[in-house]
DNA sequence: CATACTGTAACAATAGTTATTACAGTACAA
DNA sequence: TTGTACTGTAATAACTATTGTTACAGTATG
């Protein structure tokens, strides 16, 4: 992680919301974000997993937002493709080094009240929010 | 980004802080990380650069904080090692589309918002403070 | 001048991410 | 009932980022 999950997933929730009486398909998606028609698939079957879209197969398919753009929380969005917390890597530090031995603890402890002020942050941004900003 | 690089610094600046009273080597200091002394050394590179270590070449070398571990905020620590925000990353998408000739900025602005919560959130904390934890 | 360090560059290895290709499955419509 | 236009997904290749390794010049010390 910080891959560019995030901006893709978001750019997809953002054009199904702006032309959210259309089913888009994942080539025109595709085209909008500039990546290959797989990617998008891709990324939509996770985002289909969490109900934040809804597909239909077959000729004439395509996407549609599974639910109002305002229920859907950057947040949500953000923990949808990237499990890890922010700053989440750490080393194997030396067990037997006292500090070494007790240093992943301490830095769990200190990437988590991060990553949670981060998440509250973004929770208060939905994607109709964002959407707005290109009406 | 989302390298262990600032873990790899705190822990840096941690042992600095809880053997203040000694030299440290990056030997001693790879040891207890459990990387290559090498990597130790590139890092404090970075680090002395942004005055959070100082350095003392030849026989008997090594390490000291360059400043009070109390004056070391781990938000400087982590722009020190990652210049781009966090989700900097973005597409290139395409700028026939009217969505995604517009998208980047509005992204931008996002991460921009995002990130500065995240820093505020880490300003609050110093080496000190983090070391304390050891005692 | 031998020794024990740092500083740094060049490069190799590994891991993580994204792109590509391919094709089976599904719905529609003539 | 068959062609067409889609999705779903797997396999794998290409690319990029990160980390590790080796090497050695430079520097301070005794």
């Amino acid at each position: 992680m910080n891959n560019g999950r995030f901006a893709t997933a978001l750019h997809i929730l953002t054009l199904l919301e702006i032309k959210k009486e259309e089913l888009l398909s994942s080539e025109f998606i595709a085209n909008s974000i500039n990546v290959n028609s797989a990617v998008v698939r891709k990324e939509i079957g996770n985002l289909r997993a969490h109900k934040f879209i809804e597909s239909k197969e077959g000729k004439g398919g395509g996407y549609t937002l599974g639910k109002p753009a305002s229920q859907i929380h950057l947040s949500e969005v953000y923990k949808s493709v990237n499990e890890t917390p922010l700053l989440g890597r750490s080393n194997d530090p030396n067990p037997d080094c006292p500090i070494g031995k007790q240093i992943n603890g301490h830095l769990k402890e200190l990437f988590t009240a991060a990553d949670e002020t981060f998440l509250k942050q973004l929770g208060k941004i939905t994607v109709r929010d964002f959407a707005k900003k290109f009406k």
